[in-house]
DNA sequence: CTTTTTATAGTCGTAGTGACTATTAAAAGG
DNA sequence: CCTTTTAATAGTCACTACGACTATAAAAAG
């Protein structure tokens, strides 16, 4: 580019870059899902075997093309659906992590790739497979190093999902439609890696207007071993204020 | 896609989707700059005229194509300079807000675009404007209808900055390399829209380790009206622990 | 020399929270 | 059947952080 002005004069200028001479090489733009999920108190993650080069036989986050008339988001909810076989995902909280397009990311050409999180309550097994290749729930932590640069797509998911739990009530999204509070609480155990302390956990949940809201009748008696707990639904808020802040990890600088 | 086999087997699979043979519609990728500053207390935004359809007459953010050799950060930071006119803007504030991608955003064609948000600590006027397509300062909020999906952009940028100065040391990158408490303060005020309390702000600010450290020797007097600021400098630290939370709007349900 | 202006210091009450202890209600084990 | 175990719930206490304020200091403006 010229400087300013040839940007200013021709701005998406077509011209210069022209679309349809392909004077410039185009991108294929795809979406990389981080799906995640609970299964007994660990977090994991949604993978899938490679069966081409490049990575072949490397496990990689789910994903595919953008097709000409979705957007990306529209692109993630349908490769979403394919991949988990669930027949709703319109009510999965589903989010934008960031836009990964280093040059080389891709060895053999130009992909732009738009990550999302997605985050699921319960986790059906996932139904495809018939074939050699494979789809199937990993425990965040036993990924091996993944495909591409799909590693760092899963940990920034797993940042950013671990702050905002901080500051809003993305915690539901991991727990079916009723739940305890003692299971709110080891949502965010295991997506913070820490404990926290019952009690003010759920002095803090409750005295948060929103946040959850008590199941007219019911407490929950068969399944656990101690006293029935309270069943709980999703409340209509969606931030947290103030917020629920994660215990600060040790080792400061004196 | 066949489903969920399918793309297993063929993730990024050209044969199916054959990039080769352009057999779907490629995509340009663009980006868009949010580039925001405080002038004269209030914010400001960097936006250039348009000289061609659509929206020819209409201001718009700046922003361009992401070259073949390019990611979607360099073409920002390139884009930056040129439009700023900055020598060095290696050292500014750079993130990247999310990327819109609906089909209909650019009615020539498929345009994905990667928006940015980039923070100045002062504003000097754009170099451009030769010719008869300006860019120029603008004061947000006095922003008419901008082009494309501009305005949605703008406010993304606005709401993610203000979001982040809660939880973040972010202001620092509004401001000069050496500042007064009262001027941090107006930073927070400006992008807010609300007041603060001038010593419980210094308090916060103070307490907070490697937020601002004071700088060797000295004190601002000859501008000034009242009694002299001590200068500080932008401190190590990047995250506030705990948040300065902006002040709860009014107006919450009974 | 007084007024104005702004920075800085400090006070007080309270909300929020970390670290606890105590009680209750179920299942599990003998 | 009674005891032990487990987990939910209730409550206490101290301390931190913060909102709202008052007071003092040091400069320019009048």
């Amino acid at each position: 580019m010229r400087g300013h002005d040839g940007h200013a004069h021709d701005e998406y200028g077509y011209n210069e870059y022209g679309y349809d001479k392909y004077a410039y090489e185009p991108f294929a733009v795809t979406v990389d899902l981080a799906v995640l999920t609970l299964r007994a108190g660990a977090l994991h993650v949604l993978l899938v075997e490679r069966g081409q080069e490049p990575y072949a036989g490397r496990w990689a986050l789910p994903g595919g093309f953008v097709l000409p008339d979705e957007s990306a988001e529209t692109a993630a909810r349908r490769e979403l659906a394919e991949e988990t076989g669930l027949k709703d995902v319109s009510g999965l909280h589903l989010e934008q992590l960031r836009t990964y397009s280093e040059p080389g990311r891709d060895p053999r050409m130009r992909v732009v790739s738009v990550a999302f999180a997605a985050l699921l309550p319960d986790a059906p097994e996932p139904t495809g497979g018939g074939d050699a290749l494979q789809a199937r729930w990993q425990p965040y932590g036993d990924v091996g190093p993944l495909a591409f640069d799909h590693d760092r797509i899963l940990a920034d998911a797993h940042d950013r999902v671990g702050a905002k739990f901080e500051y809003t009530c993305l915690a539901t999204a991991f727990c079916p439609p009723e739940f305890t509070l003692g299971e709110l609480q080891q949502v965010y155990e295991t997506v913070w890696g820490t404990g926290l302390d019952r009690p003010n956990f759920r002095r803090k949940v409750l005295a948060t207007p929103g946040f959850v809201e008590p199941v007219p009748g019911g407490a929950r008696l068969t399944g656990g071993r101690g006293k029935p707990a309270a069943l709980y639904r999703a409340g209509a808020a969606t931030a947290l204020h103030p917020p629920l802040l994660r215990p600060p990890r040790e080792g400061r600088s004196a």
